[in-house]
DNA sequence: TAAATTATGATATATCATATCATTTCAATC
DNA sequence: GATTGAAATGATATGATATATCATAATTTA
């Protein structure tokens, strides 16, 4: 699961944007790589300045939330709503289509899991929430907690 | 469900906060008034705002903010991590203990359910997260789609 | 009533995000 | 390879959400 390596994964992105018609432009590319370095999960600010560290060369954070919107569309980059950042998806260079993401926060070294939940949990969950005449668009679940390392830290 | 009793929620409000030695003054009740008043979920600058149509007096977005740190923390008040929204508990007035409250959010028209999920669903999910040894905070789930009006609306 | 604690006010500023219009780059077609 | 249309990026302004900090007021407790 570790040190998967970067430039694989940014391969497969640019593959998997070539089958889709997307452009991945080397600015995006940057962004994304940007987020593959990251230990945690980054705001669009701070992945404004890492990219000017990374490349030194400036760019407006503006940009970067477009080009956020680009990768996101993509199932490259996700977005985690309980703290307005985001993170690099972790299945780029899975062969299996992307499921619905759900995530484990560390609220402590903010370190962020993303982990594949049992599909039958998630239809139970949906079939429940069904029950209640909801219709559901997409469950992306956001967990917060300890990590194991943050747990024994203790 | 609908058109509880306001004055009843408040009621028992304040005897919860008495229980647990906490003082929910006047500010904070019409905060929490606020809430239940409205039919959505509100930012905290609409409730300074909302605050002040209702009760002719101006109020720091500062002490909005405190305040419903306080409701928070005495489980009167949740906020939506997903929108930056705050929303009043919907169980209240109810007897049995609070538990994680899990949210089914309209994107349509804004609304909001708070629901009980199924215990065993949720211990289900609670396991899966275990064996991944991550030790959850609380399941807070917000859930995003489509209420039952706003589908027949299609 | 004095002192201590808690709550609220006031001001400044950090952080996250979108709107809008200008400019550049890219790719298709002639 | 120049022309042109579409897509990407830049620049500027501003809105929306949130926290830090110090001052003042209200309440509790001794």
């Amino acid at each position: 699961m570790t040190n998967v390596d970067t430039d694989k994964v940014l391969q497969q992105a640019e593959r998997s944007c070539v089958e889709h018609g997307a452009r991945l432009t080397s600015k995006r590319k940057h962004i994304l790589e940007v987020l593959l370095n990251a230990k945690a999960p980054r705001s669009a600010y701070e992945i404004a300045e890492l990219y000017r560290q990374q490349t030194d060369e400036n760019i407006p954070v503006m940009s970067v939330y477009r080009m956020l919107d680009f990768l996101m569309q993509n199932s490259l980059v996700h977005k985690l709503a309980s703290n307005n950042k985001f993170i690099a998806c972790a299945h780029i260079a899975c062969s299996h289509s992307h499921q619905t993401p759900q995530f484990l926060i560390c609220d402590k070294c903010h370190q962020v899991r993303e982990i594949g939940v049992d599909k039958q949990l998630i239809h139970a969950l949906e079939e429940s929430i069904e029950h209640n005449h909801f219709q559901l668009n997409s469950p992306q679940l956001e967990l917060h907690g300890l990590c194991e390392t943050c747990q024994e830290q203790r």
